[in-house]
DNA sequence: ACAACTCTTGCAAAGGATTGCATTGACCTC
DNA sequence: GAGGTCAATGCAATCCTTTGCAAGAGTTGT
């Protein structure tokens, strides 16, 4: 069906080699030469075959990404993201979720790896030491998660945190609760330390309510608790869990903020819709996406050029009505 | 790096091409041939090279999946069914996000076309015109869109409609809103004619409130003309419109139920995390997604097969607390 | 015992692009 | 004007699998 390079060399009067060569590095061919053979390929409609292609230069021109659960809206905006940039380079993107299941994530590495140049991963729940073997064979680089001196794009959670904490404190919050995120998740780990650094530093009491699913019904499940601790105000791991919150909340007739002032973390378009609207960290979530793609890309043109690079992007307490006073009693 | 299938051969003291035979069309080999091959394979880690192989058999073992807007919830749920159907198969999936964007759509089609076995396209906004020439170069299969006779999974509006019309005459309801989507799309159309006929049907009365963007925002928009119009009843294209609905009706202080009752399509998560829980036609999201690939693979397996098929996916009403009894002003 | 099969296996030809090396002129320099 | 340089192009090998065809071995039927 479609034109193959000969038939386009032909067409323009040349060989083979030369219409490859006017196409993937014009510089080398004259350019009278250049133009005819590019009007050829235009007339012809021809675009190289990607498998013949991939098969000489062992590229593929796609990349991978694997996400933790494409249901909450945090990752469809970092997905958007990597796809932007990702056209913008001329690569296709293969997409995979994995239930949150870490060994659903590393199966689709295995599997992602043979058919791309390198993998994005979002967020990823695996264990390091399997990570670490993953990477002897594949060319990654992560979101949301430090590991070793791999290349990785995250948020400064500490500066995040810090905001939310002094904004809590302004407020006249003496006692907040942490509502975690997974066990494996890197982000609930690296939060709560900044956490716990933030409210030394203010002098604050911080109340730990545990790991729960990253889901609107962790934060439902958490919400009890964090009556019954006691706090005035609590942060959850991200929006979808504080949502959670914030209805349980509702339905046990505690009002927020009068009562408890709560913080999420992502600034999904979820958070600014909820009555209260809530009071989150947002993070720049595509602009992660496109990051990731960058430090890929670099990674695949000179694998040293970026090694033990960290990106990190910021992230910006955004106030809204889930936030008060705190209550005297 | 990775191993060939010529040392697989000689692993195993056997020719290349009995080694392919034993991977892809094992009944053709000598079973004890076929046991020391494989356990050749097994040993050296071999997997066949996908651009090879794809160069010979003209086949990608790629799927490609494009949506108007991942950032929709409605979409993420598609592209899980997509995607877990797909593996299962034993193909990858390609994503792409056209922002709505018509243009954006043709051209991700033709560019990803090169790359992928078939494409599935959900929700598509382009023209008629355009999409016919498409399928032209490509085995294409839609979800939520009917035309001619291409295979398509759509979602039985009619029936979904009927309940909702029926669950508001109930309620004693006499006049409903529309609250229309894009223009381009045609579920607006399908579900518009349904509501017509079964309000028609019912000897209701219908306002259309006009067509408005698919967001959030769209139901903003449209929550004052509502108003204005009178109604005691609305149903929106779908439920991130609804909220938006929701959100307005309470900003102008207009109680849900007790002013409007309010009902979403779609049934996505957070339709039950709103206050009040939103009634909603509830629509099997991943199955649509799984059926599409069913029919993509059977369309490649033989062409002919599923010619002018069309899955309809049920649709069943969900009543929750933002519809109640018609006042009776 | 021979023809006619069936079952296994191997040979070799694609499939389409890239790229190292060689060739051809044209031009420059002394 | 001979030798050398340089730019532009072509030749041919190569990437790895799949598959049509043919050959060899073994079986069956008459």
């Amino acid at each position: 069906m479609r034109a193959t390079i000969r038939e386009v060399a032909r067409e323009a009067g040349v060989s083979a080699s030369t219409v490859s060569r006017a196409l993937s590095t014009p510089e080398m061919v004259n350019a009278a030469t250049r133009e005819r053979v590019l009007r050829a390929a235009e007339r012809l409609g021809y675009a190289p075959n990607r498998a013949a292609r991939g098969l000489i230069t062992g590229r593929t021109g796609n990349l991978g990404l694997i996400v933790p659960d494409l249901t909450n809206p945090f990752f469809p905006s970092v997905v958007k993201g990597v796809q932007a940039k990702a056209r913008e380079a001329d690569y296709a993107v293969f997409l995979a979720d994995t239930d949150e299941d870490p060994a659903a994530e590393i199966g689709l590495v295995r599997v992602l790896a043979k058919q791309v140049d390198g993998l994005i991963l979002c967020s990823p729940r695996a264990r390091e030491e399997e990570i670490r073997e993953l990477t002897e064979h594949t060319t990654l680089v992560m979101v949301n998660r430090r590991f070793g001196n791999l290349p990785s794009v995250v948020f400064d959670n500490a500066e995040g945190i810090r905001q939310a904490i002094a904004h809590l404190q302004a407020l006249g919050h003496q006692r907040v609760a942490w509502v975690g995120g997974p066990r494996t998740s890197w982000s609930t780990r690296d939060r709560m330390r900044a956490l716990r650094a933030a409210t030394g530093a203010a002098g604050m009491e911080l109340y730990v309510a545990g790991h729960f699913p990253p889901y609107f019904e962790g934060g439902v499940a958490a919400a009890d608790l964090v009556i019954a601790s006691g706090v005035t105000s609590v942060i959850a791991y991200n929006d979808v869990m504080a949502l959670g919150l914030l209805s349980r909340l509702r339905d046990r007739g505690v009002d927020v903020p009068g009562d408890i002032s709560v913080i999420g973390i992502d600034n999904i378009q979820m958070s600014a819709m909820s009555s209260p609207a809530l009071t989150t960290v947002s993070l720049t979530k595509e602009q992660a996406g496109r990051a990731a793609v960058d430090l890929l890309l670099a990674l695949l043109l000179q694998p040293d050029s970026v090694r033990n690079t960290r990106r990190e992007l910021p992230a910006q307490l955004l106030v809204r009505g889930s936030t008060g006073v705190a209550r005297t009693t």
